[in-house]
RNA sequence: GGGGGCGUAGUUCAGCUGGUUAGAACGCCGGCCUGUCACGCCGGAGGUCGCGGGUUCGAGUCCCGUCGCUCCCGCCA
């Protein structure tokens, strides 16, 4: 015997005159005294039950799950409800049997703002809602559709460890004491990475994993400690052939859910590109709004900060601010390290109102080529934090102005990335991406102590702003893998303690080769147009990397520590 | 570690320049109702205004601290 006959959203008019038993949640009640109109809900929608007076019938209440038998009628034509894809027919019952009850529901199905901790806390509720549902449902069709492209471009899925060595280098490690060897740990894996280029040298040749990765990193929006990567890696392939996989699986995800795919071949945008146009590593395309530089231009310019300046930059927003949104937006370039706002204010009638002004040439004022209704903000520093501060802006306008469509999709690669970058306050010189990426062909040889302008086959895939993930043509040479090691301060014994097994597999026959990593939450959670990864994921912890549902982390008994090799020295508050 | 926003009934919110007994909607409980579909009507319960301190004749409202949630910076090879 089955408990239902039909799902509650398929009944329709062919169904009339046959007798059934249907299943779900108690939607709604609507108490008629002698009659009782109930919805019943699952996952496929609601239906309409009629039930006669009984005590039964005036027990039930929202949430409660039931059993109802009975037969199939069409409504009359007056009583049909055309805003319910069921709405032509109901269920005439006649018999009702409540499978579960439930408490009053500390908020209700559906109801829109409810505090995101009280969500997750009762996330069995939560999960019911049509937002989890579509959201849950659409994670799996993503992840499905990826693995069918994966499976026919003859991909292979290996399970790599997640208990691993740790790192200094990189993220923080979640730790896991290890009871057989008291004083060791082990760390959560924060990528498959050294496993797969591992999968490389033992000829898998093509590598992929849905794999869960570990981070103990401040969580974000788009950040939990733990989630989930498509991890992929291809011996002898070149950047092309990683970007079309890539591509592949983007693709697909839109087909699979029924929307028009991004075109192919997704644009690319150099690294210097990116910055000196949008200030950022990760534009978001959906709008214009690009910097302009101005440096040469103001050189000599009557307005000392412009002249004296290394790097003068602006951009230039299609609205007349007024003095007020102006101080707002210089509030947001400080934000980002601005000391403060020049700007050029020309409204509807041509007017000039500026500050700076009176500094500048009418050929100067005219270089810019603002046009009635916009504003030139400017911002005059070093380089590096010009660009933070235009594409910080940018931004801002790009959401304050609405400058995007709500249907735009803007995916691309931002590629051609430097290889070492230099840390501001240390003046150290470490990897920008990881230490496993190679330098592009012609630039293996640098100096050891300053690698400045040498450029790694690192890429990374941007959507509308996000970065959904970054991959690179690997050092599969061990002379050149020690090299990158010696240039970010690892000698070459710290190199062989940490990184021996992979130093020793580069030595043993080692095929050219890169891959990716693109989070899954990430895309999934662009994909459902939501704000956060949050939504998409089942079970997420909330952003003081604490978890409402089972009150986790919890302190051990002393004795379980003992048994392990540890000792704690904080208490919980 | 730093900065911003929020915190009032089970939930979502309102509550003015400090001033009687802190409100609404939904939910919940009781009653009536055989065609509703956000059913309707009548009645009811429900509050440490996050917590602590301060200013004041008087604090949900102002000040300080603290906790929680959230967004951002740092961090995220």
């Amino acid at each position: 015997m089955s408990w239902r006959d039909l799902y509650c959203g398929e009944l329709r008019p062919e169904h009339v005159g046959k007798r059934m038993k249907l299943a779900g949640w108690v939607d709604t009640r609507r108490d008629h005294g002698g009659l009782v109109f109930i919805d019943l809900r699952d996952h496929t929608g609601k239906v309409q039950l009629v039930v006669k007076e009984t005590d039964t019938a005036k027990e039930l209440r929202n949430e409660f799950v039931v059993q109802a038998e009975g037969e199939i009628v069409a409504r009359a034509p007056e009583a049909v409800n055309p805003n319910l894809p069921t709405g032509e027919v109901e269920l005439q019952v006649d018999t009702l049997n409540i499978l579960s009850r439930s408490t009053p529901l500390p908020f209700q199905i559906d109801e829109e703002n409810v505090e995101e901790a009280l969500r997750i806390k009762y996330r069995w509720l939560d999960m019911r809602s049509d937002r989890m549902q579509r959201n849950l449902r659409l994670n799996h069709t993503v992840i499905s559709a990826i693995r069918r492209t994966m499976d026919s471009l003859d991909f292979v899925d290996v399970w790599t460890p997640s208990m691993t060595r740790g790192t200094p280098e990189g993220a923080r490690d979640f730790l896991t004491p290890v009871r057989l060897q008291p004083g060791t740990f082990y760390a959560l894996a924060q990528s498959p990475q050294l496993y797969k280029q591992l999968c490389m040298v033992g000829g898998i040749d093509r590598y992929y994993q849905i794999a869960t990765c570990w981070r103990d990193e401040d969580l974000r929006a788009d950040r939990q400690f733990e989630f989930r990567q498509l991890d992929l890696e291809l011996a002898f392939a070149e950047r092309e052939d990683v970007l079309d996989v890539l591509e592949q699986c983007v693709v697909a995800s839109f087909e699979a859910v029924g929307r028009e795919a991004p075109e192919r071949p997704f644009p690319r945008l150099t690294y210097a590109e990116a910055i000196a146009k949008y200030g950022t590593d990760k534009p978001d395309l959906r709008y214009g709004l690009e910097i302009q530089e101005a440096t040469e231009l103001t050189r000599s310019s009557g307005f000392g900060v412009f002249a004296n300046a290394p790097c003068v930059r602006f951009l230039i927003a299609p609205r007349a601010f007024s003095r007020a949104e102006l101080g707002r937006l210089e509030e947001v370039a400080k934000e980002w390290g601005a000391k403060g706002l020049a700007y050029i204010v020309v409204d509807q009638s041509g007017e000039v109102r500026s500050p700076i002004a009176k500094f500048l040439s009418e050929d100067e004022l005219a270089a810019f080529k603002a046009e009635p209704g916009s504003t030139v903000l400017f911002a005059a520093a070093e380089e590096a934090s010009v660009a933070r501060v235009l594409g910080g802006l940018r931004v801002h306008l790009g959401r304050e102005l609405e400058l995007t469509h709500p249907d735009a999709q803007a995916f691309h690669w931002v590629i051609d990335f430097p290889l070492f970058e230099q840390d501001e306050d240390s003046g150290r010189w470490t990897f920008m991406h990881h230490p496993f990426t190679a330098p592009v062909a012609g630039q293996e040889e640098w100096d050891e102590t300053s690698p400045a302008g040498i450029q790694g086959q690192h890429y990374d895939l941007i959507w509308n702003g996000w970065e959904l993930g970054s991959g690179s043509i690997r050092v599969h040479d061990v002379e050149l893998q020690q090299k990158v090691f010696r240039t970010m301060g690892l000698s070459d014994e710290e190199a062989h303690a940490k990184f021996g097994f992979l130093l020793e597999a580069l030595a043993m026959g080692a095929p050219p080769h890169g891959g990716f990593a693109m989070g899954i939450d990430r895309f999934v959670a662009l994909m459902a147009a939501e704000p956060d990864i949050r939504q998409v994921i089942a079970f997420p912890k909330v952003s003081s990397g604490t978890d409402p549902l089972t009150g986790a982390p919890t302190p051990m008994p002393e004795s379980v520590l003992k048994e392990l090799g540890i000792a704690a020295i904080a208490q919980p508050d």
